[in-house]
DNA sequence: TATGAATGAGTGTTCATTCAT
DNA sequence: AATGAATGAACACTCATTCAT
């Protein structure tokens, strides 16, 4: 009897990888259709596995969206605390980085996509829209409000309250991640460079919140 | 002699009333689940009518969704239109009525789910969406940087680009319409009330874009 | 107090002539779209009533078709049945003045749109159909049946089994009545005027059915 | 030890024989019932199948209708189409062998329900009919019209307008296909074999179609 | 007698989920 | 571990029929 071969497998196993691979294929198919029109199939066949494959990894769709989330929202906030809790210099200077990092490093991440859909269908998954506000929103929320603290104790910025504050600066923000993950080109009406929203954005609002702009 | 059974009727004659009662329950419905979500068997329950009856008024569920964003949007733009037009003090002063009567009117209003249903599910019916920016988007925005150009002439502004700044202007206001109508009270994290955001919004902007801040 | 004015009804009362019209737009409507896809609501407005109404005279829709058909069968077969039995030139006249009469006098008349339509649809109405076999094709068809034997009797036609002739001669005739009135253009592909047909069809049948071709 | 249950399995995996065996159940639920009246879940049921697994297979209602049609036609006409060309013997014989040949090959078929069924509803189905056409009716239509013109052009058959009288030769075979189909057998009246029609017809028609029957 | 608003059963189609292989 | 054939619940829309007025 031979001693069958040991040939190499056509298919690679790669049983570790899989569960990445499907994740990063959902991830794209959710960014890019939503979360109800996307199809698992579509998801499958995007990783090249066939549909039941996906049922040996995540009990079901929700779960698997769920799992999408939560691999994709770990480190990218740390870092940006780190770098806040370490700057020295103005806080209008912070505020302003802060912001634009945001918008630049998120935006071109497959976080973008996930921030938009969670706004989007969050209300269908009230118990995923929670996590997500806890591990991220509320944490990013409180880096923010911080700077705003030291601003307004260092007397750069007028006395507002920073919470409130916070929210101010944060939602041009999304609702530009909103309107750029939006593919319908109609919606975005008169065409509007995000860089150029973003700078308008973040010098006005400066200004009005400079303490000596009396 | 027996007392004539009070069977109820298996309907009620409503004609007149009835488009109206639909609109609202469509509307009621649309705002609570959204566009995709709402099966139109269940706007017909709310109405009290069955399935069919809606077909007698509405072609379909889109032309349904286009009524009662008709139904509701119509007056509101117009009369806003209207002020402007007629308003004669400073623009800073215009704007922020304007962003204001906006956030109250429209936030009291049903409206104001709808907007978030066009933010959400936009990209899934873009002829919906299409049909929301023209009639409502396009106009609004419009007015706004109306605004801003008669600021900007008249030296109550300094020079923007009044696009641009119409954007950054409407975002915050979208987006608070986001968070108001996502009913997962955990979103609405530290408790903000919307008035207060609105008036650091505006206090904040309308400093960040005076022109005597030297 | 004012008598009541005797005004003349802005709609005229005519009881008797209802029914009438109400079969004649149903007859309309069922040989323009064939019996399935006849709603009722169309034959209501093409007459002018309101769908109620049709109610009123026909328990439903199959029963209004059956009195539709029973209408219009009645007195046409009776005059060619009396033209035969005066006729006293040689049979093949006889016969190919039957056939083009037919062919005139229905293909014009409803009586041809029904023809089709039972021809088409009679399988789902098989009572109905098996009335208007013995009413009229078995009636018309005997009467072709008789002039086969008259002439084969006098030896102007070769002898043929008179009833399987009968049905050949009737065939393409009533081919014809189903190809006029199907409106797919398409379905009668190279355009065959049919009175060409008839021709064609006539010349060449009695020309096979005459004795003397050696 | 406990015997296995016997459980039967809520399907069973037929790969490559499902199409075959959808495309038959189909084909006689539409022969049974007509298109319009054909429900998908009939179907399905008839081949043992749930409705859902139809779509695997059929894109929808009228495709599946369309491969039934290409499943049981394609074969037929191409042989008559080779048949015919590679005949040598006078085109009479040819004639009276491809209307014989219709006739039986189709007839015993189940394409004669389809055809029937065609004739029946095309009207109601546009698409259909056109396709049917193009893919039936056409190509036999041109077969018999070029042995017509054979037949003239070698003298065996006195000059008639081939296309018209292709038709004259069609529809006595159609005619008889209805007939054949419609299950009330009351239709067919005084009891005419198949045979006896086509026969009588045959020898008629190619008697009044001679050259040289002076 | 006439109306027409209202009904609700029925069907084609989609897609998340299951399970024999 | 992987497949993919099979399932069946779900939903938009139609239309014959009913019935309060």
């Amino acid at each position: 009897m031979p001693a069958p071969q040991e040939t190499k497998p056509r298919w690679e196993r790669r049983k570790d990888a899989r569960p990445q691979e499907l994740l990063a294929a959902a991830l794209a198919q959710f960014v890019e259709r939503g979360y109800a029109a996307t199809r698992l199939e579509d998801v499958a066949k995007r990783a090249g596995v066939s549909k039941g494959t996906l049922y040996l990894y995540f009990t079901n769709k929700e779960e698997l969206f769920k799992e999408v989330v939560r691999a994709n929202i770990v480190a990218t906030i740390g870092e940006a605390e780190q770098d806040a809790a370490s700057f020295d210099g103005p806080s209008g200077e912070l505020l302003s980085t802060l912001l634009l990092r945001w918008w630049t490093e998120i935006w071109a991440t497959p976080l973008g996509g996930i921030t938009k859909l969670m706004l989007s269908e969050g209300n269908n998954f009230p118990e995923l829209a929670q996590f997500y506000n806890e591990e991220v929103v509320a944490r990013g929320s409180l880096l923010i409000t911080e700077v705003l603290r030291r601003g307004i104790a260092r007397g750069e910025f007028r006395p507002v309250d920073p919470v409130v504050m916070t929210r101010v600066l944060i939602a041009p923000v999304l609702m530009l991640m909103m309107w750029t993950h939006s593919y319908m080109p109609t919606c975005d009406m008169p065409d509007v460079a995000p860089e150029a929203f973003m700078e308008t954005f973040i010098i006005t609002t400066l200004r009005g919140l400079r303490a000596d702009s009396t």
